[in-house]
DNA sequence: AAACCGGGGGA
DNA sequence: TCCCCAGGTTT
């Protein structure tokens, strides 16, 4: 089968999956910029569960750009220890209230990039989940999955690998499919062993393939 | 390119 | 114990 049409297919039943498949999240449920910046913020390198109780008590504590600005570093730091990097997001959460807390949360990426501890990923997300633009998103768990489905060798960092995401991306469908492939790799293209039973593209993955004892 | 930040859950 | 997690910054 032509590359074309392997991800055409993945891109068609990973959507289909997703119809039944994906997981619940408090920043799921907002588009408010603010909201998913700091969740953003939270995600990095972080299993989601993990966020989810933590992210209500943040923004229960802190709801706004201004309140955010205004925050007791330590105080932050409480809430947000148990998530690791402590340090580093509270500074970076408190700088991103002072920053914008007059303008807002920018919706252009080189805006966003200039935020402290917002890169490409936390930049597309944004722009992505709350301003509702096609943009990928590559983190560890996509770059997985994909040299895994189409036998590749990327690094998340490197550029052929957002070359091929935003290729791969279905931009009428992107914030579903973006979320999905987030899922679909947490929930079934797990890092050591996939679950590989409730996976809907084995005849076509190359790990799968190779791999499989019969 | 490699080191560093980091606690917590799972194998 | 070691590995991994919705990465990003610094050296």
């Amino acid at each position: 089968m032509k590359h074309r049409q392997r991800v055409e297919h993945f891109r068609t039943d990973l959507l289909n999956w997703a119809e039944d498949n994906l997981r619940s999240f408090p920043w799921r449920d907002t588009t408010d910029p603010y909201e998913v910046l700091v969740a953003e913020i939270l995600l990095q390198k972080t299993a989601a569960e993990k966020v989810a109780p933590i992210y209500i008590e943040l923004l229960a504590t802190y709801p706004s750009l201004n309140d955010l600005a205004e925050a007791d570093r330590e105080r932050l730091g409480d809430i947000i220890y148990s998530l690791g990097f402590q340090n580093q997001r509270s500074d970076a959460l408190i700088k991103i209230g002072q920053e914008l807390r007059d303008s807002g949360v920018p919706s252009e990426f080189q805006d966003l990039l200039e935020l402290p501890y917002v890169g490409r990923y936390a930049a597309n997300a944004t722009l992505c989940f709350a301003y509702d633009e096609p943009q990928p998103i590559v983190d560890a768990n996509v770059v997985r999955v994909y040299n895994r489905i189409f036998d590749k060798d990327f690094d998340y960092r490197d550029e052929d690998t957002w070359s091929f995401a935003a290729a791969v991306l279905p931009a009428e469908d992107a914030r579903r499919f973006n979320l999905a492939i987030l899922d679909f790799a947490a929930m079934v293209c797990h890092p050591k062993v996939p679950d590989c039973d409730k996976c809907f593209f084995t005849d076509s993955c190359h790990y799968y393939q190779a791999n499989k004892t019969g």
